[in-house]
RNA sequence: GGGGCCGUAGCUCAAUUGGUUAGAGUACCGGACUGUCGAUCCGGGGGUUGCGGGUUCAAGUCCCGUCGGCCUCGCCA
């Protein structure tokens, strides 16, 4: 071994011990007489002091050390004295005084110093992710992130849960996310996929009898990315059979109360509150929404159905909803023209033409359109709005899905703006009772909300003759901080039952024979009833460490272009490897 | 596919709204210094303002295109 401590090993009770430590050069500081170096490793900062009293030699060796340089230190843990303790390193109180210096491997001038004042941009980040990485902040979130697999693994293996890998190298089932194709040599004009969920082998797995599944597995979808979005990416996936809708969700507490225990050392109070869709989507816009603020939308389109502003009177005749949200104390927060433009063109990008807002002033409402709502209205809105002196009301008039859309991202806009909510808490929830179909007017269909496996809820068996927009799914979505943090669903083992959805979405028989035919195949020789769900294990990392960028808590994340920096990937490659795949490359004219 | 923000020294930023030789901090190089921990002090080098066009007497600044990064709508069963 190259050394005999870490540098956060050392404290006061290692005194006058002679030890070994590695490390990266962090900071230097010659004094000419005396230089001291800042040695870093992932476990910490220990101080290291060249005195030219006690070896000259080497310190001479240590003025010539610099950013990144990695070196090995031999020397003797000594008291820094009173006076000269550093309260700002948990190593603070000792110092090495080194013995003999070993540079292990002099670094270039990096691009940029790993714990700088300010960080650089991410584009030369993600190129030298090597120095980034070595980041307290990354090492930390990466720390989290082993920390959170680890009491996953636990928990499910102490329920006799067994782990199974599924292959990466798939089938393409065009539904869905675009697949990322891998062109196969052997066959020649074939593509394997890679998955987007191991969703179908994990039920075959439970038709084969593997009745407690899990996997930490590999996904990739290739989607456009967002902040919390990667084309790879990874999930905490889970099948069982022989069981029914409250056994999944009992399970899934468990294993949040186990990561929160593991991570942060609470207990959380199980079990996790439950909310139907229809719920959360009336009080909040969203089917994920964040529960660290209340800020509840609130409906008054009966109020001003008969008031004499058009937008509203018009909306509401039209079969529309006017909807809005009482922000308490806000009404001086923001000015007309953050109202008229900043606020305006965030519900804008979900499809709102407009925002209309008031302040409360003494029971009243007071604004550029108060004048078209009489007293009466007026006293009413302000009631229903449990309004008081001094709130803003804003309010969006439009059909259901933009006001919910609209409403809810500008919910999030004000919790976070606001700061109404505790940025360290976590509030998680079920929601449940999704819709199993929603309307595809533009193609004039029913799609599947979920997937086209999901399960019937029991109630509602009788509406998929007569109203197959009612019928709820037995589906479940685990929501944490506005994030969709899981989600699952019991499925249908019947192939009868399978085949009245299929019909539901218009898949013929052969079609669905063709696309899915190994499922059914395997429902129809044994399937036991059986569910599961799948856990954003990114995601999960993101809302523990408190990022709001999912690059942050991945080792080597893409670009929003998918590309990865580093690498240089995607490539160009050999003709000759194309020619291999029979493949022939032909680029869009530009 | 659409919308928005950004790109100036290795890095983080500035440049009085189009006007002299593009500055500062830090990093880097050289020197001084035996108790610092954002060390300090003295000196030095470092720029095709992402790239390509255009407007203008004059462009880091304005216009068009392009490349790259970020955010976002659509998309993500």
């Amino acid at each position: 071994m190259l050394r005999t401590h870490t540098c956060g090993d050392l404290r006061a009770d290692h005194l006058d011990q002679s030890v070994a430590i590695c490390g990266w050069v962090d900071k230097y500081r010659d004094h000419g007489g005396v230089v001291f170096v800042d040695l870093r490793d992932r476990y910490g900062i220990t101080q290291v002091s060249f005195k030219l009293d006690n070896a000259s030699e080497i310190q001479q060796q240590a003025q010539e050390l610099r950013h990144e340089d990695v070196i090995q230190v031999t020397g003797t843990v000594l008291h820094r004295g009173e006076g000269n303790i550093n309260p700002k390193l948990d190593t603070g109180e000792i110092e090495v005084l080194a013995k003999a210096l070993t540079i292990l491997n002099k670094s270039r001038t990096p691009p940029f110093e790993p714990n700088g004042e300010s960080l650089p941009n991410e584009e030369l980040r993600l190129q030298y992710r090597f120095i980034d990485l070595r980041r307290r902040e990354l090492q930390e979130n990466l720390r989290l992130r082993h920390q959170i697999c680890k009491a996953t693994r636990e928990y499910f293996n102490e329920q006799e849960f067994l782990e199974i890998e599924t292959p990466i190298l798939g089938r393409s089932t065009p539904e869905g996310a675009r697949d990322y194709l891998v062109p196969s040599r052997v066959h020649e004009g074939a593509f394997y996929a890679l998955p987007q969920s191991p969703q179908l082998f994990k039920q075959i797995l439970m038709v084969a009898g593997y009745d407690r599944y899990y996997q930490i597995a590999r996904c990739f979808r290739d989607e456009d990315l967002r902040a919390d979005r990667q084309p790879e990416f990874s999930q905490i996936d889970i099948e069982m059979a022989f069981i029914e809708l409250d056994d999944m969700l009992g399970i899934i507490d468990g294993l949040v109360a186990a990561m929160v225990k593991e991570v942060r050392g609470e207990d959380v109070t199980l079990p996790l509150p439950r909310y139907t869709h229809a719920e959360v989507m009336e009080k909040y816009g969203s089917d994920k929404p964040d529960l660290r603020f209340d800020l509840p939308i609130v409906e008054i389109s009966d109020l001003v159905a008969d008031s004499d502003f058009g937008v509203f009177k018009n909306t509401v005749g039209s079969g529309g909803h006017v909807r809005g949200l009482c922000v308490k104390g806000a009404a001086d927060k923001y000015s007309r023209r953050i109202l008229d433009n900043d606020l305006k063109g965030l519900v804008g990008e979900y499809g709102a033409k407009g925002l209309a807002y008031f302040k409360v002033v003494g029971g009243k409402l007071e604004s550029s359109i108060a004048k078209f709502f009489n007293d009466e209205q007026q006293t009413a809105i302000v009631e229903r709005m449990q309004g008081e002196d001094g709130d803003l009301l804003v309010y969006i008039a439009d059909n259901w899905k933009v006001s919910c859309a609209a409403l809810a991202a500008l919910r999030n806009f004000l919790g976070k703006d606001l700061e109404l909510y505790d940025p360290k808490s976590m509030q998680t929830c079920w929601i449940v009772d999704f819709p199993l179909v929603t309307r595809n007017e533009e193609e004039n269909r029913w799609d599947a909300e979920h997937h086209m496996f999901c399960s019937i809820h029991p109630d509602d068996v009788e509406l998929m003759q007569t109203d197959p927009g009612k019928v709820r799914a037995q589906s479940y979505d685990l929501v944490c901080n506005g994030y969709e943090a899981a989600s699952g669903s019991i499925r249908i083992h019947d192939p009868a039952v399978q085949q009245q959805v299929f019909d539901l979405l218009n898949i013929d028989p052969e079609e669905a024979e063709r696309r899915f035919g190994f499922l059914l195949e395997a429902l129809r020789y044994g399937a036991p009833p059986h569910g599961g769900i799948a856990l954003g294990l990114d995601r999960w990392v993101m809302l523990f460490a408190g990022s709001d960028n999912i690059r942050d808590v991945i080792a080597f994340p893409k670009t929003q272009r998918a590309s990865d920096l580093m690498l240089g990937a995607p490539n160009e490659v050999d003709a000759r490897q194309l020619k291999d795949l029979h493949i022939k490359v032909e680029l869009p004219e530009s």
